[in-house]
RNA sequence: GCGGAUGUAGCUCAGUUGGUUAGAGCGCUGGAUUGUGGCUCCGGAGGCCGUGGGUUCGACCCCCAUCAUUCGCCCCA
């Protein structure tokens, strides 16, 4: 039986023209987010599986993420979120951090379950965590952060929505206002959160069947149902309206809309799946009905670095898988044609290696990304190699160039040729570096 | 874990009601062309028809299983 060639069920391999998009992609969110002050970390992909127990719901953990025991008998789990690993970080030098701590970081994480569009096993996702700020002045950095790396990659604001929503809010009003009890808040959670998957009426059906029949009586489905279908703070009666969790979101919208990121809106049925959220959550869609998923998401989780025992850190964090956001960008043709990161294929002509290496090293000091053919093949073969590996220019190093020193610099894009001293190459090619990007 | 769709050359795909040695375009490769790619012409390599079983005189084709890919469900970090 022959080995077979495909990667991992779920998981990619990068040729070197996906690496190329993918330090396209993380270059621009690089640049944008240390723009906003932040710093970059990284820690191991294994963990103990115990990070993650102590903190999600046991479905996950159990069956979606890849978990073994090491050689010592220890439960390990491949990450499968950074969240609780950055915690741990923040907890374990609690005291020594300069807060507010404004970190990211583009880890890759795993997940045991069936691919599907836009979600693998294996995939890379942006996190971006701020600590140590207990006011909606980091949920509204974040969300202008957000904003600002899809403005840089070219995207307008028609293209997708950031919609916002607030857990105390929602424990406010299924606790206090409608009166459920905890178990059955865990349910309208659930079934809020796939509200817009179904069909009004089994909706309907599947949230009266959570109610005991004295809420029946009295219709708590029924304004349960009422309420979801508000799409503006305003129109919540006025309790709920009033409430400071309301206003919080409100302040948080009208700040956004003052800054400039027109598309934020209010969505009461944007829940998250975790429990941990304490506060305001985000969420951000592609208005492309073909991608009609979240591909970034966020919240406030202040108790996380508590469970470490030390004192809690007040955090606001939000997640962007890079498949979701190639997803958008490839829909709404936001990726620029991108260049091999080579400058010159150089043809030697003859038998003339041991010059021609002389002045193709020369080229390199000078800052020339310089790939040498070394086949000792007919000409024609070489041009084509260089052609097909997409690379801009060409130089021939024959035995009259090593004698003049000038080389023939061919570009390969429109056949001119000129010949130039190495210096003048090199300055060439970095003009044509440069030109945009 | 559940359901649908699809597996034929490196890629995109044909392949007649089940009938000899399995086809095209593109790509790859050699030459025409001993200091120059794309155009043209001539040659060449490359297939256990995803895999295993079954039905049949005979299977790329029909049936079963299995694996893989993909879209959706569940779930969502």
């Amino acid at each position: 039986m022959a080995l077979s060639t495909q990667p991992y069920k779920g998981a990619r391999d990068f040729y070197p023209e996906d690496k190329r998009l993918q330090k396209y992609m993380f270059g621009t969110i690089r640049k944008v987010v240390e723009r906003f002050g932040y710093e970059e970390y990284d820690a191991p992909v294994l963990e103990p599986l115990d990070l993650y127990l102590a903190k999600t719901g046991d479905e996950i953990v159990n069956e979606q993420t890849y978990a073994f025991e090491d050689r010592g008998g220890r439960k390990v789990a491949i990450r499968p979120e950074m969240t609780p690993t950055v915690s741990r970080m923040v907890a374990a030098k609690r005291q020594e951090l300069g807060y507010p701590l404004r970190w990211y970081s583009i880890p890759n994480l795993w997940r045991y379950e069936r691919p599907q569009r836009g979600r693998l096993r294996e995939h890379w996702q942006l996190n971006v965590d701020v600590f140590g700020l207990d006011t909606m002045l980091a949920e509204m950095e974040l969300i202008q952060i957000s904003d600002a790396i899809l403005k840089d990659f070219g995207a307008t604001h028609d293209m997708y929505t950031i919609k916002v929503n607030s857990r105390k809010l929602m424990d406010f009003i299924m606790k206090d206002y409608l009166k459920l009890s905890d178990v059955q808040i865990h349910m309208a959670s659930k079934l809020i959160d796939r509200m817009h998957k179904l069909p009004l009426a089994e909706f309907e059906a599947e949230a009266e069947s959570i109610m005991t029949p004295t809420q029946r009586d009295n219709g708590t489905a029924n304004k349960l149902i009422g309420l979801l279908k508000i799409k503006q703070i305003h129109h919540l009666p006025e309790v709920i309206r009033e409430h400071e969790s309301a206003k919080e979101v409100k302040k948080l919208i009208d700040m956004l809309h003052e800054a400039r990121v027109t598309n934020v809106v209010f969505d009461i049925t944007i829940m998250r799946g975790f429990d941990y959220y304490t506060g305001i959550v985000f969420e951000m869609f592609d208005n492309d009905p073909d991608n009609n998923r979240a591909m970034m998401g966020g919240g406030r989780y202040d108790g996380l670095v508590g469970l470490f025992g030390v004192e809690p850190v007040p955090t606001v964090g939000f997640g962007w898988g890079d498949v979701t956001l190639q997803n958008f960008l490839e829909g709404h043709n936001l990726l620029p044609a991108l260049r091999t990161e080579t400058d010159i294929y150089a043809v030697l002509v003859g038998d003339v290696y041991d010059s021609a290496i002389k002045v193709i090293n020369e080229l390199r000091e000078m800052g020339a990304n310089v790939a040498v053919d070394l086949t000792g093949r007919k000409m024609d073969k070489q041009i084509k190699t260089a052609v097909k590996k997409n690379i801009h220019y060409a130089v021939f190093i024959g035995e009259k160039e090593i004698k003049d020193e000038l080389y023939k610099l061919r570009n390969l894009t429109t056949g001119i040729e000129e010949r130039h001293s190495a210096s003048r190459i090199v300055s060439i090619v970095k003009d044509y570096r440069d030109e945009d990007l």
